[in-house]
RNA sequence: UGGGACGUCGGCAAGAGGUAAGCCACCGGUUUUUGGUACCGGCAUUUCGCAGGUUCGAAUCCUGCCGUCCCAGCCA
């Protein structure tokens, strides 16, 4: 899916979109269709944001209507611009276009400002002089009502006296905050005189000094969105307690526009995990490299490791949206890649751990540049050259001294197809002291050049292969699952999901050999190293003369499946 | 001894009283100069968490259970 047409095919219907349908039909928002996706820039953005982002742009484009991006900044302890920034490129690089609506909570900290006055006006605020550990006493269990502040019943006069005090910075974090007067004795823990602001003597990466009282989510988020005039504030699961105390705050404020919050199950993914705070542990523990290592499911490390945005998009828009709890299997996501990347990768061959094969009966010193197909299901993507000598190298894996049964490739005595080039038969092996296979000697047959037999004979086996005199030394890097375990939450006694760290998550390879025409690579461009798999240049470890290549994901490979099923 | 939500194939997910879509995974097979791709077939019928009930007819409606998740931040 290209750029342009996000949001013109997705559109399969969930929940969401039928509540907006009613919405529509009755009219209440008068038939607009308004949305936003408000990340707190607190982190990296990772897959789980991109489901929330498709969802929310998509679901704009569907109505004919527009989506915001705006930033949840009201807490500066946490935040940070860096994370700002690497959010912005991230929304951008996924392909969505908030035009000229990016938004930020701490635009409107004046505004909430008043609006907290005129609750205190009304009575239905005051500030609580108790200290932390006393409220969180007095707020009582679950099963348990909440106890009133003995604070709860200041004059409005007192309140707006303390609440200016608050602002202006005399007092210290800690001695007082504002809370909404609603019901200590609610089953809701929400509604118990939630917290509206906090003393937080803290610079903050937009306001600066000019606020040491920062407004709390709840009361924050209900008003931002009634500020852009959203409609329909999509979030997750977990803020289904807090709707009643996003209506109250609106409802309190009768004369501004009360958008409709509406919950949707965050997205999981098998071998992962998506939490900013175990995957900020990930990063500051070294177990990764940093928040675009490519095994991350963030949005960075995603980009590294080579998925692309439209991949991205057509894996969240297939998952779908509901209120189910649901972890989806990360081969959903490897294969709605393979979909694109097979159409539009081109192909090249790499071998990954180089086996020398020299063919005996090749003129010495001769070379010659064969036709190659880019790709065979794109014919407009051409062909190129590459070139052919006396001196190959092969991949390992594909020379088996003694086969077992359907092993097609090659093996002493046996004939196989070099892809594009000759027949070639294993005449020789020549190993080393340990018994360690160094070399073959094949003898290649002029006749089928191009790989086709005139006498019409057929190999069972097509593998890859370089030139030696011509291949390019190169680095790869093999990803596989970061984790053992589908769920590595899901942890024994005494262990935590770092403990089931994939210790072959990343396999680096030094010697790989490729194509030479592969020397010009560019960053962000997709190759199939034929039979191998997808991969891409890592434009940060790549030096000059030793590019270095991120396998995206492998090729499905049914050989592998028959030897694991056989021997299992 | 609370409140809010959710339970349809191994994983997602349609389904809205008329007799269980689709996708991934998995298993067979065909084609193939990638063991890739493509294509064909299989994969929930005493079946929709369980048990009752209403109905000619129930995954859909009613009742009662069971299970899972969220909530006791001056985080979002």
């Amino acid at each position: 899916m290209s750029k342009t047409d996000i949001g013109k095919a997705p559109a399969n219907s969930n929940f969401i979109h039928e509540i907006i349908d009613r919405d529509l039909a009755s009219g209440r928002y008068g038939k607009r269709v308004h949305t936003r996706f408000p990340p707190e820039p607190n982190g990296y953005l990772h897959i789980g944001h991109a489901k929330s982002i498709v969802l929310n742009f998509t679901t704009a484009v569907k109505y004919g209507g527009k989506c915001n991006l705006r930033f949840d900044d009201t807490n500066p302890e946490k935040e940070a611009s860096e994370y700002i920034d690497s959010i912005i490129e991230d929304v951008k690089w996924l392909g969505f276009d908030w035009e000229d609506r990016l938004f930020y909570a701490s635009d409107y900290f004046n505004k909430f400002y008043r609006y907290a006055l005129k609750l205190i006006e009304e009575g239905k605020a005051y500030v609580d002089s108790s200290t932390p550990e006393e409220i969180s006493r007095m707020r009582g269990t679950p099963t348990s009502p909440g106890i009133e502040s003995s604070y709860r019943d200041r004059t409005p006069e007192e309140n707006l006296a303390l609440f200016e005090k608050m602002k202006n910075g005399e007092f210290n974090e800690g001695e007082c905050v504002l809370r909404a007067k609603i019901d200590m004795k609610s089953p809701n823990l929400n509604l118990r005189d939630p917290v509206m602001y906090r003393i937080k003597k803290v610079p903050h990466p937009r306001t600066g000094n000019t606020w040491c009282i920062y407004p709390m989510y709840d009361w924050a988020h209900g008003l931002e969105d009634s500020i852009e005039n959203i409609t329909h504030s999509l979030c997750t699961l977990e803020f289904e307690n807090h709707r009643p105390l996003y209506n109250w705050f609106l409802d309190q404020l009768p004369d501004i526009p009360h958008p409709r919050q509406i919950e949707f199950a965050r997205l999981n993914l098998t071998y992962t995990v998506m939490s900013k705070r175990k995957l900020l542990k990930l990063v500051e523990e070294g177990y990764v490299s940093g928040w675009d290592d490519p095994r991350m499911p963030t949005i960075s490390g995603l980009r590294r490791r080579g998925y692309t945005p439209s991949a991205i998009r057509k894996f969240c828009e297939r998952i779908g949206v509901s209120k189910t709890e649901s972890t989806i299997d990360f081969a959903l996501l490897e294969y709605v890649l393979r979909d694109e990347l097979n159409r539009t990768a081109q192909r090249r061959m790499a071998v990954l751990n180089p086996l020398k094969v020299t063919i005996t009966n090749y003129p010495e010193g001769k070379e010659e540049w064969l036709d190659a197909e880019n790709n065979p299901e794109d014919s407009s993507a051409g062909v190129r050259k590459i070139p052919f000598s006396g001196v190959l190298y092969i991949e390992q894996d594909d020379f088996l001294e003694e086969p077992p049964k359907k092993y097609f490739r090659l093996a002493p005595g046996r004939e196989v197809r070099l892809k594009h080039a000759y027949f070639i038969t294993c005449n020789n092996v020549i190993k080393g002291e340990n018994g360690q296979v160094k070399e073959l000697l094949c003898t290649y047959d002029p006749a089928t050049r191009g790989g086709e037999a005139p006498d019409g004979r057929k190999v069972r086996g097509t593998i890859h292969w370089v030139s030696a005199r011509h291949a390019v030394k190169t680095q790869v890097r093999l990803y596989n699952s970061l984790f053992t375990r589908e769920n590595p939450l899901e942890t024994e006694e005494g262990k935590d999901f770092t403990d089931y760290i994939n210790n072959e998550s990343l396999v680096t390879l030094k010697n790989c050999r490729i194509e030479p025409s592969l020397s010009e690579a560019k960053g962000g461009e997709n190759y199939q190293f034929l039979r191998k798999g997808y991969f891409c240049l890592d434009n940060r470890d790549t030096n000059p003369g030793y590019p270095v290549f991120n396998r995206t994901v492998a090729l499905r490979d049914t050989w592998a499946r028959i030897r694991t099923n056989r021997n299992p």
